[in-house]
DNA sequence: TCTGGGGTCCTAGGACCC
DNA sequence: TCTGGGGTCCTAGGACCC
């Protein structure tokens, strides 16, 4: 099996697209006051910015990076165009995230390779990924299982291929860290510890019962078997969704209940379409809370019958909105549906008895032009100077720096931001949802 | 100036049923 | 004059992953 993982993908992906911007930190992330790093940059990183890092403290560690807002549009266009090389290789591809996936080669014929071949197969890989995406690398794992080959693919990034040996995989695992293993956080790491389990050999040494005692039966069980390298899971390439939500968090705590009924509508209009768009519908709806102090609460309910009705979803997660206690204010507000089947049934149980009696849907104060667009990174063109990206904005003005993949840089201008010649680029496929949006915009309105 | 958004899987208690 | 037992569904919370 072959682990893939795009190196620094989304900072990857700027730095294809803004030429100005390659051989220097870019940070991908929430922008915002509340916003936390998605992927840095492999410059980024020599300054200590890390994945989940907060904004505030990747700010302070490397201020001169490039802070650019997410363009998930774009990087799902091109790791569906990387996964189809995948499976050119291989039937049997079981994609983790967008930028990582498993691959089967055994499922194409490809068995009793040597160590060199399969090598060889991962480079041959790598070399069509960087032909397809414009000059993204990759990190390969492989091995004789998921476990194995995930592992592996960490081991030499970016760019890397490691292989391990059959019939090496316990000693290859032994001398590792516990939180290598997937599934083994800060948490179980902690619990571990108390038994004196720092490395995988400690772990191999550690009798199950005692395990399950520690971390609980399933995660017990599971992980005495992955410790000395017992791992059969195999790579499924359609697995279903389970669940679909939609949260944010405000830029401040939100403590108004008609602004957050607002939110809370506009919210389940959003899951719903997601519903729709996948063909799926669900009986329980979710809504979940964060509190200044970051405790999390949810509420649920359940119908009798599936939904993808945006009015159903909006009036049950109304009712568990007001159900919720929203204390001094809440920084999160989210709305989920889960228990999906593939169907809609028939208006037997999903009939809606409250059809005639509509619910009023609270509108949004209207949002200020220059927080409706014009996010650091965002795509625009103008008439005079082309295509471009927005490098700032503020106070009225937006900062463009003229560039594409493939033009070299050309100037950097800056216009009003109410300049009716300067449009945003929309991509192809985008969701509803790919525009960002916060709650201290919407009080901004 | 702490701490995103989208998910998955597991646990535990109570209701309910046979 | 406490005490069945097992299975399923629902709800709430938590750990973890990228």
């Amino acid at each position: 099996m072959l682990h893939v993982d795009l190196d620094a993908f989304f900072a990857a992906v700027e730095q294809r697209d803004k030429p100005s911007l390659r051989g220097k930190p870019v940070v991908v992330g929430g922008i915002g006051l509340r916003g936390v790093v998605s992927t840095a940059s492999y410059e980024a990183r020599r300054y200590g910015v890390r994945s989940a890092m907060s904004t505030a403290e990747a700010r302070s560690r490397c201020p001169h990076a490039a802070y650019l807002s997410p363009r998930f549009e774009v990087y799902r266009r091109t790791s569906r165009a990387v996964m189809a090389e995948m499976r050119a290789l291989s039937p049997l591809v079981e994609p983790l995230s967008v930028d990582e996936a498993f691959i089967d080669l055994t499922a194409s014929g490809l068995t009793g390779l040597t160590v060199d071949e399969v090598e060889a197969i991962a480079n041959d890989l790598k070399d069509a990924i960087r032909k397809v995406s414009g000059g993204l690398t990759a990190s390969v794992g492989a091995g004789t299982s998921k476990l194995i080959a995930k592992i592996a693919s960490d081991l030499d990034k970016p760019d890397g291929v490691v292989v391990v040996p059959a019939g090496t995989e316990a000693e290859f695992l032994a001398p590792m860290e516990v939180t290598v293993i997937p599934g083994v956080g800060p948490a179980t790491a902690q619990r571990l510890s108390m038994s004196g389990v720092r490395t995988v050999a400690d772990l191999q040494q550690l009798d199950e019962d005692e395990l399950i005692r520690q971390v609980g039966s399933a995660h017990g069980t599971s992980l005495h078997r992955l410790a000395i390298a017992a791992d059969d899971r195999p790579v499924v390439s359609d697995r279903e969704t389970k669940s679909v939500s939609v949260e944010d968090t405000f830029e401040t705590d939100i403590i108004d209940r008609t602004l957050l009924t607002a939110i809370s509508d506009r919210m389940a209009h959003r899951v719903a379409e997601r519903l729709q768009r996948a063909q799926l519908s669900g009986r329980t709806v979710t809504v979940k809370t964060r509190m200044h102090d970051f405790t999390t609460h949810t509420r649920s309910s359940t119908l009798a019958g599936p939904t993808d009705d945006p009015r159903v979803v909006a009036r049950v997660a109304r009712r568990l909105l007001e159900e919720s206690d929203i204390g001094g204010g809440i920084r999160l507000l989210g709305v989920g549906v889960s228990s999906l089947a593939d169907w809609i049934q028939d208006d037997l149980f999903t009939e809606d008895e409250h059809a005639d009696n509509p619910i009023e849907l609270v509108e949004l104060p209207a949002r200020p032009r220059d927080l409706v667009g014009f996010h650091p990174g965002q795509d625009v063109v103008h008439p005079d100077y082309g295509p471009g990206w927005v490098w700032g904005s503020g106070r009225g003005r937006v900062t463009v720096r003229f560039e594409t993949a493939d033009t070299p840089p050309g100037p950097v201008r800056t216009f009003s931001i109410d300049d009716p010649a300067l449009t945003k680029v929309q991509h192809v496929g985008a969701d509803a949802d790919d525009e960002p949006e916060t709650g201290q915009n919407v009080e901004n309105g």
